[in-house]
DNA sequence: AGATGATTAAAACAATTGTTTTTATCAGGC
DNA sequence: GCCTGATAAAAACAATTGTTTTAATCATCT
């Protein structure tokens, strides 16, 4: 036989486990949080981790991909959308600054707010396999937004582009990370809180377009 | 007797520990770096961190609030130094910007480069006692940078002047910590480099500025 | 020289780490 | 029924953690 149960219900321990380590490395970190904070968390045996994932690096890389996907699909679509849009022209430097921005701000609040801490622990680079996974998920997408930037601002050159793109992007997790830590226990989203990120969705771009349309030097 | 030397070759053991502590923690992170990695960098007995320090928290606390010192010193008196040039008028925001962002530059890119990466490490909140200490020690600073952006820019809420001045720390750590980590081993600073820091410096000082500054919503 | 007190070194401590092994449990196929 | 293979739980593994203990060293003062 290939699986107990054939697709109705996948034992979720499986998802259990992935749902417990993000919030588990994300509050402690990857080496800090222990195999067992996060089989306690999924209310799981000590072992599971280990039948269903190889081992504890394992976990991590599956935890930190996936966790990682949806961001990047967010922004991708995001910057072709805003392309599209303005085409034939080219988008305004506002419109790819929100298109920088604003997926950001919404996934970031929300579900993946896990996930944002964990990039930002991640930025800091303590474990290589966690900053190789990074570049390699996110280098196409930068790359686009650089190139797209490099044509709105052709006075500027590259290496000038690529750091006020980073500084948006430094500026605006900056900003997430202060963000309501609270959210965590929201099941859904107040109309407060909705007005709020868009608030904030609309500061930041404000901020970061100017960042990256300020005169060249 | 009070001490074996008197003043003139205080035990550097203590020294060697502090030193190691620093780069052992930016690498590996409070938690994850070991005090068996650390005396083994300082080139110490495992019992010598417990014997100068009562315990790793202990160190933790000595080792981050020293290194966040002279950071904060500088940067307070870059604050102090822009006002005093223009008084009696207001300064410049491209100046104040520049009093925020020269300070962490240049301590950033030479000797406080792991500061500047546990600084990092520590935003991410994994341990209350440090979030806490970079509150604290933080603090005073922050409110002087945003009392005086109030007067500069007397359109904007309180609440918008602050989202921005992170932004712009937010913009500025980002592009520390993407800076050359092969500054490590350099003993002296090259012409080179300190050319480059200078550019660095006009450049963040342009994007933060034109951010500081961007029209209110 | 002998005594004193600070420092260093070596060894051991219990606790916790990731992982493995070993033993149950539980579903479906014959 | 009984067997098979996947899952689950319990127990144990060696290795590593922060810390303590115990014994050596070393400089200084009397």
């Amino acid at each position: 036989m290939k699986r107990a149960a054939p697709a109705a219900s996948e034992p979720d321990t499986r998802e259990r486990i992935l749902a417990a380590a993000l919030t588990v490395f994300a509050e402690r970190g990857f080496e800090a949080g222990t195999v067992r904070d996060i089989t306690e968390a999924a209310r799981v045996n000590t072992a599971a981790i280990n039948y269903y994932f190889r081992s504890k690096d394992e976990l991590i890389r599956q935890v930190f991909e996936a966790g990682l996907k949806p961001i990047i699909r967010a922004r991708s679509g995001a910057l072709e959308a805003c392309i599209r849009q303005a085409a034939p022209a080219l988008p305004k430097i506002a419109a790819v600054a929100e298109a920088l921005v604003r997926p950001l701000v919404e996934l970031g609040a929300g579900e993946y707010r896990d996930v944002m801490t964990i990039l930002m622990q991640v930025r800091t680079g303590q474990l290589p396999l966690t900053k190789r996974i990074v570049e390699e998920q996110f280098g196409p997408v930068h790359e686009r937004f650089v190139d797209l930037l490099q044509k709105l601002l052709p006075d500027l050159s590259r290496t000038e582009i690529a750091l006020r793109y980073d500084c948006a992007r430094g500026a605006v997790l900056q900003t997430l990370v202060h963000l309501a830590p609270a959210a965590a226990l929201a099941v859904a989203e107040t109309d407060r809180e909705r007005a709020d990120h868009e608030k904030t969705v609309r500061r930041l771009v404000r901020f970061v377009s100017a960042g990256l349309e300020a005169p060249p030097g």
